[in-house]
DNA sequence: CTTGACCTTCACATCAATGTGAGGGTTTGA
DNA sequence: TCAAACCCTCACATTGATGTGAAGGTCAAG
């Protein structure tokens, strides 16, 4: 599918579907014409995109754990260097910390509007 | 406690906690020499700004947030417009898919790291 | 063949969160 | 009294994720 299709199904803006081309996070092969060309399975990675960035991880970082989370990651995981499950394992725990810390505001979050609701001035 | 300890005791530059204050999220006073003074309670709440900064949260939001979430929030929620319940409602929504989206792909992260590790190459 | 809806690249703009440094006052201790 | 270590404001720089617009190629349908 081209970059409109693509667009409309994540519910992404061309721009950043680019943008994310350039940081290396996809790579769309090139029609005859120059048009990016997409394959299907790229709605959920994404979307998947979306997520880890809106949760706060840096595409640089993303581009670096991608790798690791398709589901049949198969045979080979290759370029597992030190460094990398280093950056891995420092990155997951920051992610269980911010876990612990969006659960707690949310859930105050939700108290107060139990709160606010049941003394309903 | 002035800004230096302040900073020292959350991590925090110092120009952050003036940006803070800029933003609105806390206002210390001042003293007599145009010292900003900061009440110890804000160790705890500057803090608190870090991990929903962290965590995603523009300020302006955090500006709106943060009221709702001290814990002896006592007598008055006085400002509770029913605009401002429905964006924490709505906030609250998006942290729980946050919490969702971060918490599948921190597991994937792990189960990718306990397979390498197993795999030992 | 032209129009409209696509697509391309390039480049400048914006916004929030930060970094950084200049220029200058204050406080504290040797 | 002088230096070190604080503090102040102001203001420009940067980084990452985006918005936006210009200038132009492609393609399908009328």
């Amino acid at each position: 599918m081209r970059i409109g299709e693509l667009s409309e199904r994540t519910g992404t803006a061309r721009r950043l579907l680019r943008y994310y081309e350039e940081q290396g996070l996809i790579n769309p092969s090139r029609a005859a014409n120059g048009y990016r060309e997409y394959d299907p399975a790229l709605v959920d990675r994404v979307i998947q995109i979306r997520g880890l960035l809106d949760v706060g991880l840096p595409t640089r970082l993303i581009k670096q754990i991608l790798p690791c989370l398709d589901k049949p990651r198969a045979i080979h995981f290759p370029d597992a260097t030190p460094e990398m499950l280093a950056t891995l394992e420092r990155e997951r725990d920051r992610m269980s910390t911010r876990i612990t810390v969006l659960t707690r505001n949310r859930d105050a979050i939700d108290e107060y509007l139990a709160e606010v609701r049941t003394g309903a001035r």
